[in-house]
RNA sequence: GGCGUCGUACCCAAGUGGUUUAAGGGGGCGGUUUGCAAAACCGUUAUUCGCCGGUUCGAAUCCGGCCGACGCCUCCA
């Protein structure tokens, strides 16, 4: 039974979908005004992780993930570089598709974008103005009303009485009925330039909160399964989000709602100016592996905090080797493959299955991979084992995937091996640690066992 | 001020009332193996879960207080 952690009820629930084994997904994508960071991209491999799971448990899910492609920072990075908004977006889109690939992401099956369903969010703009949830302020400005629901402040536990908003509620929000109430749609400003749509209420360009509630609605229905996101976007967003599409189509939105709580590199919060700011092409040049990235990322609880180092590459770099070690080590051994798991697995699942206990999971593979190295060492193993081993290393694979394709080994490594094993044989171990620095160098580590020599790549 | 999260070994990290006198990984140490290595295996590395009380037959797990770290409170995943 798969439970989840809904940011609803604020506790575990058994998962159900509305419609049996299909999920209908909403993930909150990035807006693209700058390189995404690894800290969005914890959220995206979470999510990827969820969609996973789901998959190895046989749901058919339509993953939809927006693409924010107007805001106020991306207008302004628009106009600093003196580009259009679409030279700007289409660039950051294009590289966040990018690294959501070398992060071995699978890629959602739609990814709209918000300036091509402006349409859409004035339709639903409209029916909150008809319904009375929303009205238009003396600027030309459309505004949601929070206290027309009541239930408003239920996912993030807030009662809008108590709120003590901070100062960075702007002074020119002067002829809101609320100082809470939302923009719906913005009046257009001088500062926008030639960003703007034609819309009832003059030109303008819609909110942000109504991109989501809108495309997600298009493409997955008025109530849905699961959406999720970074912690950060509960408040206001999703918040705002559920007030919108609840009252604009008197239907249920979301039934879980899942998010994942902040990346913290070397300790504390990213920021630019304090430098500990990565993005995944910095990892990579760094010389860290997509595996590696997902190895630590997925070590943790997508509940808790995690700290992300380079110095914890080589605990995911060993972690991952161990298992590649294990998998040749099988393969040499069987290659008659049939469907069936070890027992272990069933509590492998179990841990997955109680809310994407990923590092619990993990722990009880690894338990496993010693099992299987001790009875290989042991020569106790039966062809049964191997064969469910290798299985049951595919599996693991096809929801963590930290396994990197394996590349074959060089003919110039392999040829200085053979000639290394002639200078051993002949009791020439000088000679013999020399041409094993010289595979070292070429990026190989090469193992002298009873069946000759085997490579590991460093 | 309001809402909320977290504090487990040298490091990372599960465990949220009894099969745990606390998984798993990394690191260290000792050993098996090896020409030496590498990999793998075996043993070892927290009588204890921030601190202090309480509830209970029994608590890392529940309750209260304190200390410490952190997040959100209008556009940051």
């Amino acid at each position: 039974m798969l439970r989840l952690y809904n940011s609803l009820s604020r506790k575990k629930e058994e998962f159900i979908p509305i419609i049996d084994g299909k999920i209908n997904l909403y993930t909150c994508g990035p807006t693209v005004y700058d390189v995404a960071h690894i800290g969005n991209f914890r959220t995206f491999l979470f999510e990827d992780f969820l969609k996973r799971v789901l998959i190895a448990r046989g749901f058919d899910v339509y993953h939809v993930m927006n693409i924010t492609d107007v805001d106020d920072k991306t207008i302004q990075k628009a106009l600093a570089e003196g580009k259009s908004l679409s030279d700007i977006t289409e660039y950051y889109t294009n590289l966040f598709m990018k690294d959501l690939s070398i992060l071995k992401i699978i890629p959602a099956d739609v990814y709209p974008a918000a300036t091509e369903h402006v349409d859409g969010m004035i339709q639903m703009i409209q029916q909150l103005i008809e319904k009375n949830h929303a009205y238009l302020a003396q600027d030309g400005s459309v505004y949601f009303s929070i206290k027309s629901f009541k239930d408003y402040g239920s996912l993030t536990n807030i009662k809008m009485s108590e709120m003590q908003h901070s100062d960075r509620v702007s002074s020119d929000e002067y002829s809101l009925d609320n100082p809470q109430d939302f923009a719906l749609w913005k009046a257009y400003k001088d500062e926008d330039g030639d960003v703007c749509w034609e819309s009832p209420w003059g030109k303008g360009r819609p909110g942000w909160h109504m991109e989501c509630s809108a495309m997600s609605i298009e493409y997955l229905g008025n109530h849905f399964d699961i959406h999720c996101g970074g912690v950060d976007n509960k408040f206001p967003h999703h918040e705002n989000e559920i007030a919108q599409s609840v009252c604009a189509k008197d239907t249920p939105f979301v039934n879980y709602w899942l998010h994942s709580e902040f990346l913290l590199v070397d300790g504390g919060k990213m920021s630019k100016s304090i430098g500990n700011y990565y993005c995944v092409s910095d990892l990579i040049e760094k010389g860290m592996m997509p595996e590696e990235i997902r190895y630590i990322l997925l070590s943790a609880h997508y509940r808790t905090k995690v700290n992300f180092t380079i110095e914890k590459q080589h605990e995911a770099k060993k972690g991952i080797q161990r298992i590649i070690e294990l998998r040749a080590r099988l393969n040499e051994i069987n290659d008659n493959m049939d469907n069936d798991l070890p027992l272990e697995a069933e509590a492998f699942n179990n841990a997955l299955d109680d809310d994407l206990d990923s590092p619990k999971a993990l722990g009880i593979f690894f338990e496993w991979v010693r099992s299987v190295n001790s009875a290989l060492d042991k020569k106790t193993i039966s062809d049964e084992q191997s064969s469910q081993g290798l299985n049951f290393i595919t599996y693991f694979d096809s929801i963590y995937s930290i396994l990197p394709a394996s590349d074959s080994v060089p003919q110039s490594v392999i040829d200085l091996a053979n000639e290394r094993e002639i200078t051993r044989q002949n009791k020439e171990w000088g000679k013999a640690d020399i041409l094993r620095e010289e595979i070292l160098k070429k990026g190989w580590i090469v193992k002298d066992t009873i069946d000759g020599p085997k490579f590991s790549r460093i």
